[in-house]
Order: structure tokens, then sequence, then C-alpha cells
DNA sequence: GAAGATTGAAGTCTCAATCTTT
DNA sequence: AAAGATTGAGACTTCAATCTTC
């Protein structure tokens, strides 16, 4: 019944999902999801459409034609979406402010050269 | 332009989504996805009744009625399934091998501690 | 009524294909 | 041909509603 303890790996998958579900949570009390207030460049083009496509829906952004090349569209903030995301700001900062609390025990430089060496 | 470093919530977010888009491409290699071999038990009861339908497409499981009790199903692993999960397993054993040897100038015990904190 | 499973709708993500513009 | 955006399809996840059985 050889079934050692779970493996590291999954332990940092677990507590990154764990914090990761708080700060959707914190995002839904401002009408946010990540995705929209993180507005990631790391996604292939098509995700950024259909997110746009909600943002803009949200009315948080407005498709606007780049004058400068006619493939291209920028998508605008609007006063809403400044808003929006300044709340989303506030929420992020203190599960920030609560996250690093919780690690106050631990050495961040250790800690963060670890994370690094996996990215 | 006060913009501090990226804070070590985003750093953990940042490893954990590489070390699983990692693993992802390992399971891909023997036809099965995260969600399929893991299997999980931690989700909404939709969800599971979606992975199971994909997975008895797959022909990795076989929805058999439960004598005890009608309103219950239970999903059988098949043959293939059986196969196909011990595949996986070897695929992730080796990632988490390679995981380990990447933090094995990290003490594990605090590694883990930190990331237990977390949860 | 409560506990099983399922369905429908929506958000997020990816890939392949397409269309326009460069 | 290469670079922009978009569309269509599929995987995964959640929630709300429904249906059957307990």
């Amino acid at each position: 019944m050889k079934e050692g303890p779970a493996p590291t790996m999954f332990a940092l998958l677990q507590a990154a999902h764990a914090v990761e579900t708080r700060v959707e949570e914190a995002l839904e009390k401002v009408d946010l999801s990540g995705a929209k207030f993180v507005e990631r460049l790391t996604c292939v083009r098509s995700n950024i459409t259909q997110l746009v496509d909600r943002l803009e829906a949200d009315g948080l952004v407005r498709r606007v034609d780049d004058p400068d090349d006619r493939r291209s569209k920028r998508a605008e903030v609007t006063a809403l979406g400044r808003k929006r995301q300044a709340a989303g700001a506030k929420q992020v900062e203190a599960l920030e402010a609560k996250f690093t609390r919780t690690l106050s025990g631990v050495d961040s430089t250790t800690f963060r050269a670890a994370l690094a060496a996996l990215r």
C-alpha cells in the first residue's frame, strides 16, 4: 500500500488554486473576474478577442480603429472601466497584504527564488 | 512611477501556471488531460457529469447503475482506462522527479509549510 | 424535503481556419 | 508571405434549474 506523502508539486498547485479562488472571490465583489482584471497578454489572440467582447459588453472598454494600421483595433478603457479597475486593484492589494501576513514567517527571498526556478 | 517588484502572490500563481502547463503537456503525450487524469472530486456535481461524459466517449470509463441506490451511477474504469491511467502516472512521476531536482537547493519542509499555510 | 444525476447557460482558455490589410 | 482580428469548435469549470429516487 505504498502511498507517499502528496508530492510537493501538487502542494504547489493546490496552494495556487486556493489563492486564485480567493482572488476571484475578491474581484467578484466589484463585478470583475480575474481575466477581466488582469487583461493578460500571455494568451492567444482569439482569447483576447473574446475577452474584449465581454469587457465591451460590460461597458469597460470600447473598440476603436487604429488610424495607423487598418488591420488593428485599439481597446480604449472607458471611465467606468477605470473606476472598476481601481476597485479591483484595491481588492487585490488587500489580498496581497493578507498573503504577505500569512507568509510572514517565511524568508521571502528564498521562497521567491524557489518559485522563480519553476517558471 | 511607483511600481514595486511583482508581488510574491503573483509569483506563486505564475509558477503554478507554468508547472500546470508542463503537466498538461506531459499527459497529452498519452492522450490524457489534467482533468481526465486527476478525476478530481473537488468540484461541483455537474462538472463530474460532463467529465465522465468525456471519459466515456474516450472509452476510459463505463457508466453502470448502482444496484443499491437507483439514483446513483457508478463510473467503472475500463481496461483501456487503467492502461491510460498507468501511462499518465508514469508521465507525472517523471515530472515530479524533475520538479524535485529543480528544487533540490530548497528546504522542502520549509517550502511545503509555506504552501500549506496558503491553502 | 433531501440527495443522486443531468441539462442549459455562461465564462475562460486553446487551436485551426479565415479574412483583411500590410 | 506575414501580421492584425475574428469565427467556430472543443475542453474545462461554475451556477441554477430540473428530474428521479430516497
